[in-house]
DNA sequence: TTGCAATTACAACTTAGTTGCAAATATAGG
DNA sequence: CCTATATTTGCAACTAAGTTGTAATTGCAA
């Protein structure tokens, strides 16, 4: 189930992502905008986000849910299989423009993967 | 802080791992001792084995954590770079046998990255 | 404008993992 | 073999992220 309605949350939501490149976590966008929007809606909008193939979601190293805008995915194909790269000393989480290579697995099926990277991002490693 | 008493806990975890190749996670690991071993000294002996470089860690798609056994870690350095595998059909999960290629990042420090696939493993792929 | 399915808020719940602390125990030194 | 003591354990209570049920609200097609 994708988005159906131009719904007031959907707008807020969206446009938390239109100004930036980088990932925001589920927990931040919460602190946004949770008095706007309640925690709930605001999971259950990702989601549908995500579906629809307008954001796509990663864990980060703590186990925290993260959200990004697709560049080139559908509805029914999630193609965003970059590496993210999270900062340890800014947070900052992000979408690496780097191509994967999924080792070739004999015997098995390779369905989805993720990359995370963590380290110190290109204003903090200075 | 790592492992210093050879206590009956470390003993019944140490003994979980070592019929195995395949990772454990702790949810499971809480089912199947947690009549012998309190869920907190489960997490805290695994922390501290994590810590002496005997398992690593990982988390999986769910966000639980995963551990296994590490075949050349030392304490100070946790140099299991390898890439996990997630059976979604058994549930199964694994140590690849596989180098990850880290891409090169400009101006970034890299200090531990994660990969993890999902998918279906050599036997329910069938 | 209206009807109704989709969406929302709210509260309560779930689940993984953590913390504080008193009781138990491994082990080094005598 | 004992004992002292620092480490480890169990327990209960807590935290934090995310989910569920449900009644009220709202977008939108007819």
């Amino acid at each position: 189930m994708g988005i159906i309605r131009r719904t007031e949350s959907v707008e807020i939501l969206l446009n938390e992502f239109h100004n930036t490149e980088t990932a925001i976590s589920a927990i931040e966008l919460i602190k946004r905008l949770g008095k706007r929007i309640n925690k709930t809606t605001i999971y259950r909008v990702l989601s549908k986000l995500e579906e629809d193939g307008i954001l796509h979601s990663f864990l980060g190293f703590d186990g925290v849910k993260w959200f990004a805008r697709c560049k080139a995915c559908t509805r029914s194909q999630h193609s965003d299989v970059h590496p993210h790269f999270q900062c340890i000393s800014c947070g900052k989480t992000e979408c690496l423009d780097v191509k994967v290579n999924i080792p070739k697995l004999t015997n098995r099926e390779v369905l989805i993967s993720q990359f995370i990277i963590k380290g110190k991002c290109n204003l903090c490693v200075a």
